[in-house]
This record gives structure tokens, C-alpha cells and sequence, in this order.
DNA sequence: CGAGCGCTTGATTGAGTTCAAAAATCGTGG
DNA sequence: CCACGATTTTTGAACTCAATCAAGCGCTCG
């Protein structure tokens, strides 16, 4: 992730800003062609339902990008979204220069791949949830989001593996019994 | 989707190939960057579960592009079948293609496009598998693929939306008792 | 220090699965 | 083109996993 620099300077209006725990950066609704570069902290982008219930997408701890990446293809306003889930600090750029002409052979691959990569995590989570229990979500998120693990509450891991936060306590319980 | 020919024209090793119903194209396990444009037909893209059970990921009828975008970017091995559904004819032609420094500026962001539709399509399918009823999934299913409908068998459909064949048709059965 | 939020635990309910068998449809060979 | 076997779809009963509802505990942060 560390050549992403070279994206990111492409935008010659990005800007780091500091921002609070809980501090929402993009509501469902808006207007935009952000994208945010986590320098630190750890950031979460999510939908809420007609019932009211917060759906997550995912989590950004640093280096990682995140952003709508697609609503903006077939509609303006986005659909997500994104709020700090720590104290984080945060490059604000523009999608749009994953699009431009001048990029280099490298940059461009790197965008195909940052693209790829993320159809790769979404159809992995598609499989997921079509075909695994609850319980086999949470043991698969727990390796594969091992890092920031203890930084993400409870409820917000409940809600990323599409499960009430009872259910994943009861899954939980179950785990520590079985030790 | 008709520009598309451009990107296909790059490949010269581009094949156009005629294949009959039930025929395999690409298997699990194997090594390939091929992706799939369909001129005439139907195909389906689906993974294969420990239990065995069959897990599709998507439909592609004529005009659309089939293929494991992602799974090259990190592994060699695709995770993918696909095959066909109905008689087809297909052009083979390889992805790397996407990926080429010479493309012109409107094809990059036809690639970008394509990228981040196919996102969006997986965004929207993973929101649908978290948060909305089998029942509510099969009428956002006969929304979004109304033109196919009739062209794919309700097991099928079945497996695109997560659920068994039983609980389609039951779905299905109270949908007509209501009118 | 107290109010509220987050996590746990239990009882009940319901959507969807599994298993089984009948009914309908498809497709292939004669 | 028909008939028969195979595959799909439907229907029903019993069961399972996770949701909902409800109550209690523990922390934190205001």
C-alpha cells in the first residue's frame, strides 16, 4: 500500500485532517468524489436500513483506503457512510484520479489492482455469508482482521458479519466454553 | 457495454468459441487470466462449498463479461467455475488487457467503469444478504433480472439469492396464493 | 457518583433447512 | 412425435439457527 503515495499526490487539493473518535466524515446522501487515506486510526463505512439498523461495509486502519468506490458510477449521491471509529487522521483526495490519462504503466496497475482487490474481499463475503454459519464468520474474521481486532467494539464486528450482538456474544460463549 | 470492443480488439489472441449447454469453461483450481465476453447466451459463475453445494456468483447473458477478476491479484488459482447455462457463444480473450499502459483515455475509464460496477453490484448483494428476507431478496432479483428470468431454472435462482430450492418455491408459493 | 451504553444470559419465536415423497417438466431415443 | 426416465419443482413435517424481547451486570465518562 506504501506506493499509494504516488496517487495520492496526483490530487494537488488533498488534505490531511485530524479528526475525533465518532466524528462522521460522509453521510448516505451527499454529493462527493472522496476518497480517505487512513494515516492513523481506524475508520468504518457502513449503510443504515429502513429499520434503522447500521449495516458495515468495512474497516480502514492505516493504509488502507476507503471510500465509495461505485455508487458514484450509476448515481450521484453515495450511499455510505464513513465515520472514525478511533481518533484518526485522514488524507482527503479525489476518486477521480484513479481515472486520469497520465498516469504511469505502474500507477495504473496499481489502480486495477486496488479495484481487484476489493471485489476480491467483497466476493469472498458474498461466499461468506451464503454459504457459513455465524460462528464460521466470526472465527474467518477473526483471521483475517486479526490486527485490529481488539480495537473494533463488539457490536460493530456483530454488525460487519450481518448477526444481532447477542448472537455473537452467545457465539462467543460458546468458544470460551469450549476450551 | 458495446465499446467494449475496443478492449477485445487488444487481445489478438481473441477467440470467439461456440459452446453447448452444461459445457465447463474454466474450473476451480485452475490457471488462467481469460475473461469471458458473452455474445450470445447465458452463463453463471459459482463456487463449489466443502458440502459440495453450488454457490453462484453472478449470471452474464448477452453483452456482459464473465470472468474471476480478482482472484489472480492475489493467488494464482481462480476459485470460480463457470459454464454455460443455455447454448452460447463466447469470446475468449485474456484480462491482463485491462491492465495495458497503451489503452486510450476513454478506455481506461471504461475499465475503471466496468471495475467499479461490478462493485457495486457485490456492495449491493452483500447489503441484500445481511439485511433483507429471502422473499424481499427474490422481488429485488425478478427487479434486477427481469430480461433473464425465464431463461434460468428456479435452483438456480435458488443459489444466487442463498437459499434452498425448498424455500424458493414456498417463497414462491405464497407469492402467488397473495394475488 | 449516577446515567447510559455495551455486553451477557435466558426464554420465546420465526425464518429457513433438512429430509422425504409426490407432482410436474424436460429431454432423449425410438 | 411420443413415451419413458431423469431432473426440477412442489408440498409437508420436524428441526435448527439466529432474531427478538427482556432483564441484569459492569464500565466509563460526564
Amino acid at each position: 500500500m506504501e506506493n499509494l503515495n504516488n496517487i495520492l499526490t496526483l490530487d494537488i487539493n488533498a488534505k490531511t485532517k485530524h479528526l475525533k473518535k465518532r466524528e462522521i466524515i460522509q453521510k448516505a446522501g451527499e454529493n462527493t468524489s472522496l476518497a480517505y487515506y487512513v494515516k492513523k486510526g481506524l475508520l468504518k463505512s457502513y449503510t443504515i436500513d429502513e429499520k434503522g439498523k447500521e449495516h458495515i461495509f468495512m474497516f480502514a486502519s492505516e493504509g488502507w483506503i476507503i471510500a465509495d468506490m461505485e455508487s458514484q458510477e450509476f448515481k450521484q449521491p453515495t450511499e455510505l457512510f464513513i465515520d472514525c471509529i478511533e481518533e484518526s487522521e485522514v488524507i482527503f483526495f479525489d476518486r477521480k484520479c484513479f481515472m486520469l490519462a497520465n498516469l504511469t504503466e505502474n500507477q495504473l496497475r496499481e489502480n486495477a489492482h486496488l479495484l481487484a482487490r476489493r471485489i476480491a474481499v467483497l466476493q469472498k463475503r458474498v461466499i461468506m455469508l451464503m454459504s457459513v454459519s455465524a460462528q464460521e464468520r466470526y472465527n474467518m474474521f477473526l483471521e483475517t482482521h486479526s490486527k485490529i481486532l481488539n480495537r473494533i467494539p463488539q457490536r460493530l464486528i456483530a454488525s460487519y458479519l450481518g448477526v444481532t450482538p447477542e448472537a455473537l456474544s452467545k457465539i462467543r460463549g460458546e468458544i470460551a466454553k469450549s476450551k
